[in-house]
Order: C-alpha cells, then structure tokens, then sequence
DNA sequence: ACCTGAACACCGTTCAAGT
DNA sequence: ACCTGAACACCGTTCAAGT
C-alpha cells in the first residue's frame, strides 16, 4: 500500500491544471487517477483550495526563479539571454498552457497574487536585461512592457489558433528575433 | 408573472461569463438571479451547453460585426481606421474581460470553434486594413500577426495587472498609437 | 406554451471508524 | 499517522404535474 505525499497531489494537480484549467483540479478525478479516496486526499489538505495553491507555488517557482537561473547559468551579453528568453518563451514545446488558462481568473482568488507576482518578476528580469544593455531606466520599464506583451499574445496565439499564427508568421524562432531586434533598437 | 425568452437566458449568460467565465455560466444561480426556477431553463435550453453556446454566439456579433461596421461607419483613411479601431481596443472602457476567460478553454468545446472563428475574421479584418494601406499580402499578414498579438498581450496585462501596465507604459492610448505606427511603419 | 417542485447523479467536504 | 466509506450540500438534468 504505497502511500501519497503532499507534493504528490500538488504535482498531479499542477498536471490538472495544465490540462483542464483551475476548475480541472478536481479532488475525485484526482483521487481516482492517483488510485485512493478523497479521505486520503482530506488528510493532506484541508481544502480544495489548499490544493490549487500548492500547484499555483510549484508553477511559481519554474516559471520564473527556474528559468531565470537557467538563462543567467548560460551566461553571454544582456543581448544573448535576451534571445535565448525569447527563444524559450516562443518555443511551443515549452507551453504547458498554465499561464493562458490561469489569466482567465486574474481577477479571483487564490490565483491573482502568484499572477501579479509572477508577471512583476518577469517584467523586472526583463527590464533589468534591457538596462545592463545600455538603456534607461524609464526606457527599459516601457520596452520590457513590450516585449512581455508580445510575449503573452504570442501564447494567446499559440493556444488558440496555432495554425492561423504559422499561417501569417513563417518561423517562429525568427519571429521571436525579430521582436528581440525591435525591443532592442533605438 | 413575466415570463422569460430565450434571449434573456442568452444575455444573462453573457454576463455571467464576463464575470466568473465559463464557470460562471451556472444555470440555478442563473435561475435565482432571473428569479425563477432551474425548470423554466430546461424548458428553453436542451443542456448548459446549449446556453453557453447561445452566450458565444452573442459576444461573436459583438466583438466582430459591430465592432468592424463601426469603424467602417466612421470612415477615413485605412491608417485612420487602424487607429480607431486599436484605440478602441486598448480602452480599458471597452473592457470585457470574456476575451481574456475565453483562452483558458482555448481548446475545449464548444469555445474553440467561436474562438477560433473570432481570430480569424479580427485578423482578416486588420489584414484587410494594411492592404489598403499599401502592404503586400505577406506583410499584412505578418503584420496583422504582430498587431494582434500586441492587442492580446495588452489586453491580458489590463486584466493581470493594470498598476503594472500602468507603471510601465504612461498613456494607453498614446501607447496603442506607437504600436500602430510601427506596425505601419517600413 | 411555459413553469414548478421533487427526484437523481456528480464532486466538495466532514467525520467516525479502521490499519 | 494515514486511509476508507458513508454521509450531506450544491448544481446539472429529468420529468410528472400544474397554470
């Protein structure tokens, strides 16, 4: 009788949401998954929302401390980890779907803070990216500003309407260099 | 004792989707706020679904037909309509919010299909606007891309974190006039 | 034609009882 | 300490019965 642990069910939960959105982190069609009742499951937590919160922390961390450490780890210029962000960011294989699904409720609770955070960081890694490349501070809050804008619509786009984007935009990888360029420029 | 068309069902859906999203399209609290009872629904509406369907189909006209005959109303230049149609875009007045609920069920039914019909006639419309603008057929196309992109992405950090945007960028309206311009740009 | 009210299925939550 | 299984509340759905 092999037992589940805590981060078991944030794990499996993380997956959920994922794939079925807030409201797919469901406590039976987890506990059927997982092979065990919802009894076990109200031993590890105390709420439905417990559970949300505990995927929300696991998506918080690799979506950026994560991918931060792994751009800083390749090293180069400001110019190079900015293509390589943007090369990841507009890589399909790296979309789970989490960040399009979670804005749908920016507005509720528990997801607006990890958003706000989440969205606060990037913006900041960003801006400070553009400000070790020579630009000014204002200037740098406004293009981070930009580029992250680009990068959330391009996700919209990728989710939505994966064809129509291939469609209109030939390579992607070039399309993310061109937005790097354009943010780049004077 | 007034009695309830199906087309106050499909309004009220409309509202609630705005508000709580997909979700939020609940028939019996639906049925109290109309002040009725879960009985009356299923006398006009085979299935949720089939009311959520008749909610899709509302925000469709809205934010597609009427939109475009608008700005065509207005008349002027393609650029001049870019602009109003961009302006009206990044108003947060014109605010919805079921734009942004409606990607996280990106690709579930019965969205996608609205979804994906609804991108592609938005797209096709501010194609249609750089042709006559003078582009070619690629380059309104790769255009339209950007430009909806950069309409999405603004549209979800309004919703995410307006203070943020805000911080970041000074004037919205100021801001969609420098993406349009680029767009137009060479 | 349109609505009420009771019934049942499904998932969130609780809890007494088991190992 | 960790889990099962039965119980109850809430919303989707059905339907017989009312006006």
């Amino acid at each position: 009788v092999s037992r589940l642990s805590r981060d078991d069910w944030a794990a499996a939960a993380l997956t959920a949401l994922s794939e079925g959105g807030v409201r797919g982190v469901a406590v039976e069609p987890l506990a059927v998954r997982l092979g065990t009742t919802k009894g076990s499951f109200y031993w590890h937590f105390s709420t439905r929302r417990e559970l949300v919160v505990a995927a929300l922390e696991l998506w918080e961390r690799r979506s950026t401390s994560e991918v931060i450490e792994t751009v800083e780890a390749a090293g180069g210029t400001p110019e190079q980890k900015l293509r390589l962000l943007f090369s990841r960011a507009f890589d399909p294989r790296s979309l789970t779907g989490v960040d399009v699904r979670l804005v749908a409720h920016a507005g509720e609770e528990p997801v607006s803070e990890f958003l706000d955070r989440v969205t606060r960081r990037r913006m900041a890694y960003i801006a400070d990216l553009l400000r070790s490349a020579g630009h000014t501070h204002d200037q740098s809050a406004r293009r981070a500003a930009v580029l992250y804008a680009a990068f959330l619509g391009n996700l919209h786009l990728m989710h939505t309407a994966p064809d129509i984007l291939s469609d209109a935009v030939g390579s992607l990888s070039e399309y993310a260099d061109d937005v790097v360029r354009f943010v780049l420029g004077p």
